[in-house]
RNA sequence: GGGCGCUUAGCUCAGCUGGUUCAGAGCAUCUGCCUUACAAGCAGAGGGUCGGCGGUUCGAAUCCGUCAGCGCCCACCA
């Protein structure tokens, strides 16, 4: 059988990745198993597959294929989301890029357009998770904005309305000027930027004399002009929305300004010097300018002292003609010397930060800034858009989120749902016990329609359907004769997240269809792997919808990965280049090796540093396991007697098996991915290559493979089939490719069904173990000898086994067992083990616990090396034996210490005794 | 400004409730090998006073305090 020495991966992938789609593997269907649930966290419908995602769905298909060899229903759901405010901006820029303005459109063209980009771009991620070896049923496929999803977005709408959880009204929000539209909180995020604070000159407006006394703490301004109060800001702009100044009513250096009135540069507005303690007395000068429509703290002080809000931008942050009219109003309000006025017209139309830099400018000219200094702040930016996002106060939806938080905060806290790393509970809580309402309505088109219609008498009905909106609209109005057209169905569209949190439950149909037989199968979900990024956006909120409609947890166990960094540990990003295309990776190293690269490194919650080393690190280990597959398919087999090395390796080996296989499930019990795959990269490549294999592998005789026995062989066949089915979860295509061709299958079979049952493990396997490990530990030390003298491998050499008056009763466990002998014979190329009880002139020894063995090396040996090194070891070990004795004198040790440690430490004194004895017979003898 | 986490070999990380010669793993490095499964390999070897200081204890990588450095999350100081 000719085979090459190289594994080819793009032969293999594509050719059981069809097989597992034409025999529906990945299917399920409800029956009478433990099912076991994972939902895909959406990814945006018309992104691209970046290393974030290869991470995370590599998680998740290991999980699955997992569970699903453990003999459950496996079921991982696939599907995409719409991603309103970042879609509908790539088709706006499309739309741009061929002269069209979405203003020009109407909502119906619009989404047609939209549509047909989502069509085109969308699922592309899909096919790309089918290369990573995704094991999704993909007959399940959803979106979220898909028939059954809307529906499902829209019954919680209403209901969530009529239990007077959702509302409408005036608030702050977070403005986007660059998407048009607010945002929730979440998706501000701040970001440090150097900028500038401005220090503005505030002229009393009354002519009444200034009274301070020397000492009293009064800071008062006073120049040509007058006396005047310093406002330090960040945002000179805004004064134009100034409606009062205000001090903390306990600081000493403004007790002058208490019930004065002063008058806002450039603006020439005559506003009231209020007093609140929310003024932080040692920021800036004490003194804060209110602009309730531009701030949110400022906003609060506007409520409470009852101030006009004078909201001096557009929609697009660009300033409104408004400032000019309410400039005009105030000035014919209040005579104001011109000294302090400059024309708001001038800055009519301009962009807001062109703005700040021009009325900076203006105000130094005109003698009414009083200084700038450098200042570094936090600026809340659009997660999506990037730009700074402007408080701005408007009519939106919110739903309260006291009622979600209460449901949702203590089955994480008792451990219902659990989160692996646990750290994140603190966050959970955090947030929950920090809520504000979510404002849930955007100023977009893509998306869910609200479901709100407004009558021409003013006020609105939500509700399911058109039809419904207009019977509950005739009953709410009055006016039976109402018609369809007479409403005005609400433009704005749902927040993305607020499908999503759905997702658990709406893929399986269990908003529109409560308890139908999927969601009573499927649900809760087993475990959720997904970035701690969006644990406020999707997690808590996915916990939130689950309590409220199905009374129970969305999922067990939460999976946080880390972000994927390069090596350098910079964030992976299209700018800096830093991002490898997973589809190249997966071309020159196979989705097998680029998914144990991933996870190598990527315990949960931390970060991973990700290398392309780390793809070529799996790849080698494939064509470790092809190597291996070829060498085994490749014997002979013929009748015969098992040699009792083989029989001993086989039994260890065996006992190996059940011993991984509990240390696998324990990883796996854990969540402990990375090291799971550690343990069966270890298992394959240094217990079954190096040591298993080598030691039944049929020798050469006369430069002829001798064949294999019958007994051994089917034994091997068993191994490999085991350790195959072991890393499947983690390398999916080599491990089909290889079972396919171990034994005879029947079509349509796969290794992904099969299930793996191993016995426990027993003491004897443990004992078995410490046996050859001890074994192992001899060729060691024998090969040590060679490489140290520089004999060559093939040179057979003795071995003895000192049995001096001292040492010999710890005779080493190996050789009292079967096919010992041999196999050591066998791995560390010997002619002969002889048991001696004085160790032949001129050897090379060495100790193994307390035993002492010997290679007679004639005149190969060098005295004066040997001796050294014993000499070495013999330092070590007094110095070693000192400290043990020491610990032992020590009686307070001795009587505090558990008795199992003492006699640890006695058991260390005896052996560290019997070996110093040993060496110095060995030095005496030299 | 709060809160959380991290610091162990050149790199990435394990080390659970303090005590098995506990200082580990993988990769990288070094040495010798093209030994008929595999040079994408085989065999062997070296490498860390567990961030600093102090404390608790018979005993500390592990517990406590403190300092330094790094990172993350939250927050209405303009």
């Amino acid at each position: 059988m000719e085979i090459s020495s190289k594994y080819s991966p793009a032969e293999v992938e594509g050719k059981w990745y069809q097989y597992w789609l034409d025999n529906k593997l990945f299917s399920s269907k409800p029956d009478g198993r433990e099912p076991y649930t994972v939902v895909i966290p959406p990814p945006n419908v018309t992104g691209v597959l970046h290393m974030g995602h290869v991470l995370n769905e590599t998680i998740q298909d290991i999980l699955v294929r997992h569970a699903r060899m453990e003999g459950k229903n496996a079921c991982w759901v696939p599907g995409t989301d719409h991603a309103s405010i970042a879609t509908e901006a790539k088709v706006v820029n499309r739309l741009a890029e061929q002269g069209i303005k979405k203003a020009d459109l109407t909502r119906e063209e619009f989404l047609k357009h939209a549509w047909a980009w989502t069509e085109e771009h969308g699922g592309i991620i899909l096919k790309q998770l089918r290369k990573l070896g995704c094991s999704c049923d993909w007959d399940r496929t959803a979106f979220t904005m898909d028939g059954p999803r809307s529906e499902s977005v829209i019954k919680v709408f209403v209901d969530l309305y009529r239990k007077g959880l959702i509302y409408r009204g005036v608030r702050m929000v977070n403005w986007d000027p660059k998407a048009l539209t607010a945002l929730s909180d979440e998706e501000v995020i701040y970001k440090e930027e150097h900028t500038k604070l401005y220090y503005m000159k505030y002229y009393l407006a009354d002519s009444a004399p200034v009274s301070v006394a020397d000492g009293d703490g009064n800071v008062v301004h006073h120049d040509a002009r007058g006396y005047y109060a310093v406002v330090a800001t960040t945002r000179p702009e805004t004064i134009m929305g100034d409606v009062a100044m205000c001090i903390n009513p306990k600081d000493p250096k403004n007790q002058w300004l208490k019930g004065r009135k002063v008058i806002v540069p450039v603006v020439g507005r005559v506003i009231p010097v209020i007093e609140d303690e929310y003024v932080d007395i040692e920021f800036g000068t004490g003194c804060l300018k209110v602009t309730p429509a531009h701030d949110v703290n400022d906003y609060m002080l506007g409520e409470k002292y009852n101030l006009e809000a004078i909201d001096i931008f557009n929609d697009d942050a660009t300033l409104s003609d408004r400032i000019a009219t309410a400039q005009q109003k105030s000035l014919a309000e209040t005579k104001v010397s011109d000294d302090y006025v400059i024309g708001l017209e001038k800055y009519v139309g301009m962009e807001r930060f062109a703005c700040r830099k021009q009325i900076a400018e203006d105000m130094v000219a005109a003698g009414l800034m009083e200084k700038i200094e450098d200042y570094d702040n936090k600026i809340g930016c659009s997660e999506r858009t990037g730009v700074p996002i402007e408080p701005k106060l408007s009519m939106q939806w919110f739903l309260k989120m006291q009622h979600m938080a209460d449901i949702a905060l203590d089955p994480v806290m008792n451990d219902d749902i659990q989160f692996y790393p646990a750290k994140y509970k603190n966050t959970y809580r955090h947030w929950l016990e920090n809520i504000k309402d979510w404002c849930i309505s955007r100023q977009l088109w893509w998306g869910h329609r609200i479901p709100a219609w407004y009558l021409p008498t003013g006020g609105f009905v939500v509700a399911e359907n058109e039809d419904e909106a207009l019977t509950l609209a005739r009953e709410k109005s009055g006016n039976a004769d109402l018609q369809l057209a007479d409403l005005r169905q609400d433009e704005d569209a749902l927040d993305t997240w607020f499908s999503s949190w759905l997702w658990p439950i709406s893929l399986f149909d269990g908003i529109r269809n409560p308890g139908n037989e999927e969601i009573s199968y499927y649900y809760p979900t087993a475990d959720l792997v997904t970035g701690p990024d969006i644990i406020f956006f999707w997690v808590a909120r996915m916990i939130m919808a689950g309590y409220e409609y199905e009374k129970k947890m969305p999922f067990r166990h939460v999976y946080f990965t880390g972000i994927v960094r390069d090596k350098l540990g910079r964030k992976m990003s299209k700018s800096l280049g830093n991002s490898p295309d997973p589809l190249d990776l997966i071309e020159r190293f196979g989705a097998d090796g680029v998914r144990m690269g991933m996870m190598l490194s990527a315990p949960a919650g931390n970060d991973i540093l990700f290398d392309e080393s780390l793809c070529e690190q799996g790849r080698n280990f494939n064509n470790k396991i092809w190597n291996a597959f070829r060498l085994v398919k490749g014997w002979q087999v013929a009748d015969g007697e098992q040699p009792e090395a083989a029989k001993l390796a086989a039994g260890w080996f065996a006992a190996k098996l059940r011993l991984a296989a509990e240390e696998l499930a324990d990883d796996f019990s854990k969540y402990r991915l990375s090291e799971a795959l550690m343990t069966v990269y270890k298992l394959f490549w240094d217990e079954f290559s190096s040591w298993y294999l080598e030691m039944i592998k049929p020798a050469y005789v006369d430069g002829k493979q001798q064949p294999i026995d019958r007994a051994t062989y089917d034994i091997t066949l068993q191994f490999f089939e085991v350790l195959l089915k072991m890393m499947h979860p983690f390398m999916p295509f080599i491990t089909e490719e290889l079972w396919q061709a171990l034994y005879e299958r029947q079509p349509g079979e796969s290794i992904m069904r099969a299930e793996l049952h191993m016995e426990a493990s027993t003491d004897y396997d443990r004992q078995l173990c410490a046996a050859v490990d001890e074994l192992k530990e001899i060729v060691t030390s024998v090969r040590a000898v060679r490489s140290q003298k520089n004999i060559a491998p093939k040179e057979k050499l003795t071995l003895e086994i000192v049995r001096t008056d001292s040492t010999k009763d710890s005779a080493p466990s190996l050789t009292g067992r079967a096919g010992g002998e041999s196999a050591l014979k066998k791995m560390a190329n010997l002619e002969a083990v002889n048991v001696v009880s004085e160790k032949s002139k001129g050897s090379a020894s060495f100790l193994i616990g307390t035993a002492e063995y010997a290679v007679p090396l004639g005149n190969l040996i060098d005295l004066d090396a040997e001796r050294k090194k014993l000499q070495t070891e013999l330092e070590h070990l007094r110095g070693f034996l000192a400290s043990v004795e020491k610990k032992l004198q020590n009686e307070r040790f001795v009587q505090n210490a558990p008795a199992a440690v003492v006699d640890m430490e006695r058991k260390k004194k005896a052996d560290a005794e019997q070996k110093i004895a040993s060496i110095e017979e060995t030095l005496a003898n030299m």
